[in-house]
DNA sequence: CCTTCTTTTGAGAGTTACTCTCATTTCATG
DNA sequence: CATGAAATGAGAGTAACTCTCAAAAGAAGG
């Protein structure tokens, strides 16, 4: 899921020919962010301006702009989703549901941690601590939400747009955006990947010592 | 939950004696939030400024930051989380966790739907409309969230800042949440509180069709 | 190489939410 | 009524965005 994924340098994927015109491009995008980056190492998040993001990627304000919504964007944009839906969606149609989530959610912390372990940090620390940025990671989460309900429905024959399936991808992502949140607030202690197979534990099962 | 429950006029409960510039205070706050929310019935959120508010309002536009931190504030505040959450501890002992649960937020369903429903549905159009309304109101529910965590740790005896505490919270919280955004959506057609039990139950046991 | 068309960029002005400061007013209290 | 504390208003300032328009840079064809 998104808060799991790191931004990219370069799309994943395909790269065939490019003009210059686009290369241009992805390298303006990846200055902005690199350059976004570096500031809020330095300065922190809060401190750092567009007017400083633009001049140290070498672009003017309205550029950045052009590029990113909003400040919290180019700390949070990635295009990792679809990858994970479909990698979710290729999962054997007979393993039960929350397994292929659990093998999906490994894949991407696979990719999280090994690609660009730091700026992943980075992120999900900014998550924790400045509420922008993780107003904004939940509202990407709820479009991710949205995705996931049609994988969700596709799988159990559900209609998508129903309340039951909604109200389990949300619940889904809003427990796994904890865990990355917990993971964070306690200095990246500990294996991620089994962090979430407790939560997704608890998702399935309830809390360990219910009472049912 | 916040999301249930709509502003107060008043402080629930306690009146007792109240001076003069406490009076007053809670008279310029209602205000704000009247004026508030009859700018944005005829006007629409984005187009409604805090000048106007403030104009129509009678205040400075100081006043009304004073009042509220920010915008969305202004729309969706409310005192009720104490007491869903002392609600919730009065509840027996070794009543089921979700039953408890189930019974709180009928409390709260009722309350926000008898009291005041036409702020209530506006609040939650703009929930569903307004993305940076929905942000802050995810905001606010992860603050719930904490406070829930509380009440699940007293009852369950675990660690309040257990990872299995936590994501139990959040998840229940993503998953009323969402409950709120279905109904809206749907044109509040149905009972709310029919549309709670169904998303607990989901939350509960699963999705209906799920292979165990 | 030069021309023409399209896309990308920069400059600048404008809006608005929000912050901070300070003087003034308004209530509380003895 | 005097004195102190709290609430208000006025105003200046910041920074994230938006819009517009003209200049610059790649694409394509002769």
């Amino acid at each position: 899921m998104t808060s799991m994924t790191p931004a990219r340098t370069s799309p994943p994927a395909d790269r065939p020919q490019l003009g210059l015109r686009e290369r241009k491009k992805i390298k303006t995008r990846t200055a902005i962010r690199d350059a976004t980056y570096a500031l809020i190492e330095e300065q922190g998040y809060e401190a750092t301006t567009i007017e400083q993001i633009a001049e140290r990627a070498e672009v003017s304000p309205s550029t950045v702009f052009r590029y990113f919504p909003t400040k919290e964007d180019i700390v949070l944009t990635d295009e990792y989703d679809p990858l994970l839906l479909e990698e979710l969606s290729a999962r054997p149609a007979d393993e039960p549901w929350m397994d292929s989530l659990r093998h999906v959610m490994r894949y991407a912390i696979g990719a999280a941690t090994t690609d660009e372990p730091e700026v992943t940090k980075l992120r999900m620390r900014l998550m924790v601590e400045v509420p922008a940025v993780r107003s904004r990671m939940m509202e990407t989460m709820s479009v991710t939400g949205g995705l996931l309900c049609q994988a969700v429905a596709g799988r159990t024959g559900l209609a998508p747009d129903s309340l039951e399936v909604r109200v389990f991808s949300m619940s889904l992502i809003g427990g796994l955006l904890e865990v990355s949140m917990y993971w964070a607030e306690n200095d990246f202690q500990g294996d991620l990947a089994d962090l979430v197979d407790r939560a997704m534990e608890v998702m399935e099962k309830g809390l360990p010592t219910e009472i049912r």
